[in-house]
RNA sequence: CGGGGUGUAGCGCAGUUGGUAGCGCACGUGGUUUGGGACCAUGGGGCCGGGAGUUCGAGUCUCUUCACCCCGACCA
C-alpha cells in the first residue's frame, strides 16, 4: 500500500469545487491526462464504474438488451443527416483528417454519441415487424470537446454506456424509454444510494433529435443538480434520417421508432458529491472497491493474526469485498486514510478485542464505533453494510427534500437557488419562460414534474395560465 | 472564450537587490514501535512546466506557449 496521500482535504462548506478536486485526486481515483480535459481513471475509481457496469448489466438482460459494439470513427456525413443532431454537436466533435499519411476524403467524426452509426447499421439489418424490436448497448467512449472540464464530471473524454432501441410502434418506444429510466432510478436506489429525481425535460433541454428526453437529476451537497443520465424517445426522426423502415403486418412499408438512453462515469462525480464529508470519500457499500477493511492492531501478535486471517477468508467466502491493511502504518493513520477513502467499514482487531472474544467495528456514514462478537463477525459486517446502504439512501433523500421551495415569481426563484435549493415552479406551456428564468438566475429547468397541472394556477413567470410545475436548480 | 490565480523532488511549499537548488512529508536501508496521523539512525532523488530573449551569469527579469485551479459565458 502506498502511503503518500493521506493530507488534509479543504473544508467542503467553505470551498465545494476545492473539496471536490481534492477528493477526487487525494484518494486515488483518478489523475489528469496530459491531454486537455483528459483523465486517468485509476483501479480505485475504475473498480466503482465496474461495478455500476454489473448491476446495469443484469437489468439490462432482465430487459432483453443484448451488449455489442460499434465503431468509434463516424463518417462525417452521418452526422449531418439529422439536422438538430448535427447542430447540437458540432461544437464540441472531434473530427479526423489525416490518416495513414495522407489527408482523408472524408473526415471521420469521432463519436461524441452513437445514434448515427448505429441507426445506419440498423436499417441495413431491420427489414421485417419480425426483426423488431432491436435493443442493443454498448459499453465505450465517447470524446466530446468541452471548454472547462473537471473530473468525472465533464472531460474530454469519458467512459458511458448507450443503449439503442427500434421498436414497430411509438407506443413500444415511449415505454421503453420510460422504464429505462425507472432501471437508471432502480440503480440510484438499490447501488449507490442516491435518491433521484426523475422526469421528461422541457423543450430547450432536450437532446438533439429527440422527441423527448427523460432524465435522472441528483441534488448535490451544495445545491446544485447534476444531470446523472437521460433516456430518450426519438420517435421516427432518426429512423427517417437514417432510412430504418420495415414491413408491417398488413405488408406496408413504415419507419420505426427508436430510443437511446445512457449513463455515464459522471455518476462517479455524483456519489462523491452526494455522499462525500469533510473527512472525504463515503462510498456506499454496493460500488465500493473495498467494503470492509481490516486493521490489524499490534503487529505479530499471533492471535490477532489468525483472527484476522480467519475473518479475512470468512468474508471474502461470503462476497463481502474486504483487505487487510498489513502495511507498517501505525492504526490511527490508516485510520484516517480508509476514512479518506470512504470504506464504508473498518474492522479493528487488537488484543484487547481478541481477550473479549470481540471485534471493533467502525462505519464511515455515521462515524460510529461499535463491537461485535468474533464468531458472528460475518452475518454482523454483511447486515452492517445492508444497513450502511440504507442510511445513506435515507440521508441523501432528506437532505434533497429539505431543499425544494415553491416558489412563485422571479424573484423568489432567484432567492431559492441562492440559496442552494431547488426551486418547484408552476409554470406556463411556453419554453421562453423557462428561459427567461435561465437568463434571470442562472437555474435551468431541470426537469418537468407535473404536465397536467390542473387549472387555477398562474405561470410564475409571464402570468399566464400554469400548464406544468417545472424543477428549476443551477446544475452542473 | 473573458476575469483572477498557480506551475520548483512523488505530495505540500520556501527560495531576499539576478551569483553552487532548499525545507517538511513521502520513498530506500537497519532497528525499535502499533487501540486515532510513531520514532532513531542513515541514504537516494531536480531540464525550477516548455520555448525564445536580456545578462559574464536566470528558479528569479522580458516575451511567448502549455497545463491545472477558481469565477463567469458556453454546454446531451
Amino acid at each position: 500500500m502506498a502511503k503518500n496521500f493521506v493530507e488534509k482535504i479543504t473544508d467542503m462548506d467553505l470551498d465545494f469545487p476545492q473539496w471536490y478536486t481534492d477528493v477526487v485526486t487525494k484518494t486515488d481515483l483518478v489523475d489528469y491526462g496530459p491531454v486537455k480535459g483528459t483523465m486517468v481513471i485509476k483501479p480505485y475509481g475504475y473498480e466503482i464504474w465496474e461495478n455500476i457496469q454489473k448491476f446495469l448489466n443484469d437489468e439490462f438482460k432482465k430487459k432483453g438488451v443484448k451488449n455489442a459494439y460499434f465503431p468509434m470513427f463516424i463518417p462525417e456525413s452521418y452526422l449531418k443527416r439529422e439536422a438538430e443532431h448535427v447542430e447540437g454537436f458540432a461544437p464540441e466533435v472531434v473530427v479526423v483528417t489525416y490518416a495513414g499519411g495522407k489527408e482523408l476524403e472524408e473526415k471521420l467524426v469521432v463519436r461524441p454519441t452513437s445514434e448515427t452509426i448505429i441507426c445506419e447499421m440498423y436499417a441495413k439489418w431491420i427489414k421485417s415487424y419480425r426483426d423488431l424490436p432491436v435493443k442493443m448497448n454498448q459499453w465505450c467512449n465517447v470524446v466530446r470537446w468541452e471548454k472547462s472540464t473537471r473530473p468525472f464530471l465533464r472531460t474530454s473524454e469519458f467512459l458511458w454506456q448507450e443503449g439503442h432501441t427500434v421498436y414497430s410502434s411509438h407506443e413500444e418506444a415511449k415505454n421503453d424509454a420510460v422504464e429505462m429510466l425507472n432501471v437508471y432510478k432502480k440503480l440510484g436506489e438499490d447501488c449507490l444510494a442516491i435518491p433521484f429525481f426523475t422526469g421528461k425535460k422541457t423543450e430547450s433541454e432536450k437532446f438533439p433529435g429527440a422527441e423527448d428526453t427523460f432524465t435522472i437529476e441528483a441534488m448535490m451537497h451544495d445545491g446544485k443538480s447534476l444531470q446523472s443520465g437521460t433516456t430518450h424517445d426519438l420517435g421516427q426522426k432518426f429512423a427517417k434520417a437514417f432510412n430504418i423502415k420495415f414491413l408491417n403486418k398488413n405488408g406496408e412499408l413504415e419507419h420505426g421508432y427508436s430510443t437511446s438512453w445512457g449513463v455515464s462515469t459522471r455518476l462517479i462525480g455524483a456519489i462523491i458529491m452526494v455522499h462525500g464529508d469533510n473527512r472525504g470519500l463515503v462510498l456506499p457499500p454496493r460500488v465500493a472497491p473495498i467494503q470492509a477493511v481490516i486493521v490489524p492492531i499490534g503487529a505479530g501478535n499471533e492471535k490477532v493474526e489468525s483472527v484476522v486471517n480467519s475473518i479475512e477468508k470468512d468474508l471474502l467466502n461470503k462476497g463481502v469485498r474486504c483487505m487487510v491493511d498489513r502495511s507498517e502504518n501505525s492504526p490511527g493513520w490508516k485510520f484516517n486514510q480508509w476514512e479518506m477513502k470512504g470504506v464504508p467499514v473498518r474492522i479493528e482487531v487488537g488484543p484487547r478485542d481478541v481477550e473479549q472474544g470481540a471485534l471493533t467495528l467502525f462505519r464511515r456514514d455515521t462515524l460510529e464505533k461499535q463491537t461485535c462478537d468474533i464468531n458472528s463477525a460475518n452475518e454482523t459486517v454483511i447486515n452492517l453494510l445492508d444497513e450502511i446502504h440504507k442510511s445513506m439512501f435515507e440521508k441523501a433523500l432528506k437532505f434533497r427534500d429539505e431543499r425544494i421551495e415553491k416558489a412563485e415569481s422571479l424573484p423568489e426563484i432567484l432567492n431559492v437557488v441562492d440559496n442552494k435549493k431547488f426551486a418547484r415552479v408552476n409554470i406556463c406551456s411556453d419554453e421562453n419562460c423557462c428561459l427567461k428564468v435561465k437568463e434571470e438566475t442562472g437555474a435551468t429547468s431541470r426537469m418537468i414534474e407535473n404536465e397536467n397541472l390542473e387549472d387555477g394556477h398562474v405561470c410564475a413567470i409571464c402570468g399566464a395560465k400554469a400548464t406544468r410545475t417545472v424543477l428549476f436548480a443551477r446544475s452542473y
